[in-house]
DNA sequence: GTAAAACTTCAACCATACTTGAAGTCAAGT
DNA sequence: ACTTGACTTCAAGTATGGTTGAAGTTTTAC
């Protein structure tokens, strides 16, 4: 009824659920999570199988990627929708997308760099009461919104 | 029967669960979580309220430092007990202590820097195919364990 | 003395990111 | 033909790191 090749778009242009698994080292279980969660889409067969296009190997690793940046699926899935839908993207189009990380991970190795001087500097010599430490302590922005610890760690304060 | 002074160690050296958060910025419900969980201990009044001597307020900040830097609540946990239990901790206990932390967050802003080229370089250019980039697939070892995508990004192989 | 605020325990709930298992269907190999 | 492996859906379970709410007690303030 249907053979790995018969498709539209020429010999061999799609994966299974399992083989995709085996290409990206990403489970099947994972793969349809991300698939109910609108981060990839198949095609499927008349019978229901999932039918994955090739260039969405290269969205499965962006996916890997962004995680490790810290990005939730939710975040991914947005970052993901600015991509043209109807055809693979360009390696342009994922360029920008990426581009947009870079923010991000700078502010995470400042934050890291942060609370390493925090570290050293900081517990060591006896600051570290979160009330009067300079590092921690940011300007008080944290008792301003009653947000937490979160503040003086670097974080935006997200007014209610 | 009890005032806020009535302490062997002296007047006002120790703080309710609300007083700790005050300082500490953390809520009392996460609080009493990290006292369930270990990671930091509370004397008794006779009539089963918390009252925490004053050094918790460093160890509550050594807490949340440790989160940001990416480890666990059981983490922390087993870090901690390596301080001394009767005594408040020294400045150079608590500084032996989160040395160990460098290593960790020097990894950590590599493999961001990693990811940084990764994003801008790789999925850029085309070869995030996570089959050919040589970035992300280093040496084969994720095929040697099966152990999915986190290899490729730097994580240490744990053989079974 | 009394009301409100703060405290207690315990169980249940929340979000994230999945995995696992049940029950059944489909595809591939011999 | 038939077995095995891969696939399907859906519900429930896991781990982390808490929050929320109920029901009751204690402390504080007036």
């Amino acid at each position: 009824m249907e053979t790995s090749w018969d498709n539209a778009e020429g010999p061999f242009v799609t994966l299974t659920v399992g083989e995709l698994a085996k290409r990206t080292g990403v489970a099947t279980s994972a793969l349809r999570f991300y698939e109910d969660r609108g981060l990839i889409r198949s095609q499927r067969t008349e019978t229901g199988h999932r039918r994955y296009p090739r260039a969405v190997t290269r969205r499965v690793a962006f996916i890997v990627f962004a995680q490790r940046v810290g990005l939730t699926l939710e975040e991914i899935r947005c970052e993901l929708e600015k991509l043209p839908s109807g055809r693979p993207p360009r390696g342009e189009e994922w360029a920008r997308l990426s581009a947009m990380w870079a923010q991000r991970i700078d502010d995470r190795i400042a934050e890291l760099r942060r609370l390493q001087r925090g570290l050293s500097d900081c517990i060591g010599c006896g600051c570290l009461s979160l009330e009067r430490c300079q590092i921690l302590n940011k300007g008080d922005r944290a008792a301003a919104f009653g947000a937490g610890p979160r503040f003086w760690l670097g974080d935006e304060p997200t007014p209610p």
